[in-house]
DNA sequence: CTTGACCCTGTACTATTGTACAGGGTGTAG
DNA sequence: CTACACCCTGTACAATAGTACAGGGTCAAG
């Protein structure tokens, strides 16, 4: 009872283009399905599952590369307990500051809403409030106005 | 007193590349800055802070068109004032969607932590776990499983 | 045994979000 | 007045995440 759905009926079911799917399973986002006699993907009811995460964890501004290392993530007979653990804790830290961020922006949007209820003018931008506290979490802007200061421009900005 | 840094200063102040600030002003999410006698941009704080909003609203899967929207959520002098509390509460809904579903992705962490101290072994994905229930805010694959069903293939997908 | 809906592979195109480079001006320290 | 760090514009290139299309099989209904 493996369900067994075409790739057409996976992509209707999850709202997703069909080549979306082939596109997943070339990243490795999808396993490579069971195929029919005819070469047909089958897919199971863990297809759909993984693609709605793929959806939402997109959504909430993870990359393919960090989906799938989400995916990822277990314990495999007891063997590298420690690393999934460290990997995990490191998620978490990521999710957590997420939510952290969204919560200051969902708290100054309803202070725009109440501002608007009692007719108050914003006309500055409501929004800057809301990273006024982020920008210390970087540390590296206590000498903005320091003159000169040359050498090591714009560092590359991970992203290997 | 408007600080006026130029662009090389910004860029290093809020960690981005400096062609970044110039695309970011084409696509409008950055004004057009004063300029000094010999055609510098000249910019203040609050663009610093603009900067970092930017960049902590991408993390949380905003787009650039989404994040322009959110820096114009303003009252202006009276005008449009339901306009704009429509569309903050959009955006506020949207918001709040994505600190649910962080939540339950964290509570998954949390868990698959536990199980690895536990030492049980997890050889399924838990993370799918995390999005049990995410499938039912959708409510269109109620008939996965009935057969032909032929006309309507993957509709685009808005974008526009 | 044809037709229409569906599937296959492979390759090419697109949008979004940047980055880099070429060719040239600015500003100040020495 | 030369060097060097910075700035300008304009155009081209790139990575990520899809989408589309061409050319060709599969399968059930009629």
């Amino acid at each position: 009872m493996a369900l067994e759905i075409t790739i057409g009926r996976l992509a209707k079911a999850a709202g997703v283009n069909l080549q979306t799917i082939r596109f997943y399973e070339r990243a490795k986002l999808l396993r490579s399905p069971v195929r029919s006699l005819s070469g047909y993907r089958l897919y199971g009811k863990e297809d759909v599952q993984r693609l709605f995460f793929i959806k939402r964890a997109q959504a909430l501004g993870f990359t393919l590369k960090e989906i799938a290392e989400l995916l990822n993530l277990r314990v495999t007979k007891g063997a590298s307990c420690a690393e999934v653990q460290r990997k995990t804790q490191a998620k978490l830290g990521k999710v957590e500051l997420k939510v952290r961020d969204l919560r200051t922006m969902a708290r100054t949007l309803r202070r725009l809403l109440r501002s608007c209820e009692t007719g108050q003018p914003t006309d500055y931008c409501p929004m800057l409030e809301s990273l006024a506290g982020m920008e210390k979490r970087k540390s590296e802007n206590s000498q903005i106005h320091s003159k000169p200061q040359r050498a090591s421009r714009a560092q590359p900005r991970g992203k290997a």
